[in-house]
DNA sequence: CACTTGACCTGTCCGC
DNA sequence: TGCGGACAGGTCAAGT
């Protein structure tokens, strides 16, 4: 669920609060969420001095003056939420109340709960007191530590496609990229993080709309018109979405524990049984390689011939 | 190599 | 009310 605009949003926060901060203490339970020794902690993380906070796709990347860093890739319900000294992170009741009650798409602005809780896999303590709680219900994410250098060594960031917001992102370098993928259905290219980095399921399902285009469409069979249509689409979601703070979807919280506002401009995303902005056809979910996939059954249509 | 499907996990929701 | 099953969706491994 944290994309790329979310994990820029969290960068973005931490970038302001965790530089100039020493480690002081470590703590985990799970050793898949962090699975590095006691011995590389107290060698490279315990003493050293956070440097900078980088991102690269989905993957935070916060260095240290060890010139060791420490990476986090979020997946579906990994947060990262930084605690002043002192300072309790207490739900307001009624805000909670809203949440269950209108679901992720309603535009509130709740804090975390109390922490550490059930769901917290690491605490970074930085001296002075404050805290950096790595929350992951479902545990698919993870932080490790290695040197700085080795950063961009790794496989998945080796793997990597650009970077979707960057000037050298051209038209014709998108293009190039889909074409390696042909008969694929174009959600499940874009949703590919070695073709280009950073979309996930919710600005996949956007972008896919705002360029009428059925996400089971193969490559192939996409006109170049529509293909410059679809590379301008995701570019303008995801910096809409920067902009609003992120996406309010389920677990997801910035650095300070509080929800994003992007779903409130999300045009077909969990809108299934809505109508469409544009035409006012009732919006429909269906499955498109694997994932759940919200389309307007009008405007976004398969060619003759497919499926 | 291109492409698809299941596994990793836990919490929530839906139907019976 | 309890209970089983489907679902959530990012990536990797194993399948065709």
């Amino acid at each position: 669920m944290p994309e790329l605009p979310e994990v820029e949003t969290i960068r973005i926060g931490l970038q302001s609060l965790l530089p100039g901060k020493t480690v002081k203490k470590v703590e985990h339970d799970w050793p898949k969420s962090f699975p590095n020794s006691s011995s590389d902690v107290k060698k490279f993380l315990i003493g050293a001095k956070i440097t900078d906070v980088r991102r690269r796709a989905k993957v935070l990347i916060i260095d240290l003056s060890s010139n060791y860093s420490l990476i986090t890739h979020l997946k579906m319900t990994g947060q990262l939420v930084f605690v002043p000294k002192g300072h309790k992170l207490t739900a307001d009741s009624s805000q909670l109340t809203a949440e269950k009650k209108f679901g992720g798409g309603h535009p509130s602005n709740s804090l975390v709960g109390r922490l550490p809780d059930k769901s917290t896999r690491v605490i970074l303590e930085f001296n002075g007191g404050a805290k950096l709680f790595f929350n992951d219900q479902r545990k698919f994410g993870w932080m490790r530590l290695l040197p700085t250098i080795q950063v961009p060594e790794i496989d998945f960031i080796k793997k990597l496609g650009p970077e979707p917001l960057e000037d050298a992102f051209t038209p014709d370098i998108f293009i190039e990229r889909i074409n390696r993928r042909q008969n694929s259905p174009i959600k499940a290219v874009i949703l590919d993080q070695t073709v280009l980095a950073g979309v996930g399921n919710i600005y996949a399902d956007e972008s896919l709309w705002l360029a009428k285009i059925h996400p089971a469409t193969p490559v192939k069979k996409i006109p170049k018109n529509k293909r410059i249509l679809l590379y301008r689409a995701i570019r303008d979601i995801l910096t809409l979405s920067i902009k609003s703070g992120g996406s309010s979807d389920k677990n997801y919280v910035n650095a300070e524990g509080k929800k994003g506002s992007y779903l409130k401009f999300a045009q077909v995303f969990r809108r299934d049984g809505q109508t469409c902005p544009r035409c006012g056809i009732e919006i429909i979910k269906i499955r498109v390689a694997g994932r759940g996939t919200h389309i307007c059954p009008k405007e976004q249509r398969l060619p003759r011939g497919v499926k």
